[in-house]
DNA sequence: CCCTGATTCGC
DNA sequence: GCGAATCAGG
């Protein structure tokens, strides 16, 4: 496969979508993480900026590993075009609400995936709320049928209702949700203060 | 062990 | 230019 101007395209949409490196090349077939990554640094987007890039702590680096061999500064990259991308944006307003539990779950979930309590009304860290609601923007918003080891199963919305999804997004090692949503779910149940130390 | 992107360097 | 191997991290 080589790098035709459709998958480069396709490479830089998907990229700047926030898409792994790995999920980019499953995509386009025929290719590698690595050449995905590779391909990305030689367009000179290596960086997801596009203007929340903080340019913090760049100042030096504690460099201390031999280096064999004559070493060459990269290149500065000169500022990419911003492609502006009018994709959807249906949702202005994000429901504050917890996710409410699932209907008949034990005996839908195809791959036997269990799903932990839902933190009810549950005193929750306001960090890791806020992080979901915001994720839940990018959320794939998967039925669940499309729900696989590596999707996260994070129910949303109201079951019985027809804006009913799950998040979808890449999963946390391991567990059934993304990082986010691992974050409220698996909150140690630790209202109290009392911090083993 | 799973994953991520970053870099190097032979091709 | 390309990307496998490797590195460095989560």
């Amino acid at each position: 496969m080589s790098w035709t101007d459709e998958r480069v395209e396709l490479l830089k949409k998907m990229w700047g979508e926030g898409q792994s490196a790995s999920q980019i090349a499953k995509e386009l077939g025929g290719v590698t993480r690595n050449a995905v990554i590779g391909k990305v640094h030689r367009l000179g987007l290596s960086n997801r900026a596009g203007g929340a890039a903080p340019a913090a702590a760049a100042a030096d680096k504690p460099e201390a590993k031999p280096k064999p061999e004559t070493k060459v500064k990269p290149a500065p990259k000169p500022a990419p075009k911003p492609e502006v991308e009018p994709e959807d944006q249906p949702e202005p307003v994000v429901e504050v609400r917890a996710p409410a539990p699932l209907p008949a779950r034990k005996a839908i979930i195809p791959a036997g995936q269990p799903l932990p309590p839902q933190p009810s009304a549950n005193e929750i860290d306001p960090a890791a709320l806020a992080k979901v609601s915001e994720i839940e923007k990018k959320a794939k918003k998967l039925t669940l049928m499309e729900l696989t080891e590596k999707t996260c199963k994070w129910p949303v919305g109201d079951p019985a209702t027809p804006d009913f999804w799950f998040c979808g997004l890449p999963v946390q090692q391991g567990k059934p949700y993304c990082e986010a949503h691992v974050g409220v779910a698996f909150q140690p149940m630790s209202s109290r203060r009392d911090r083993r130390r």
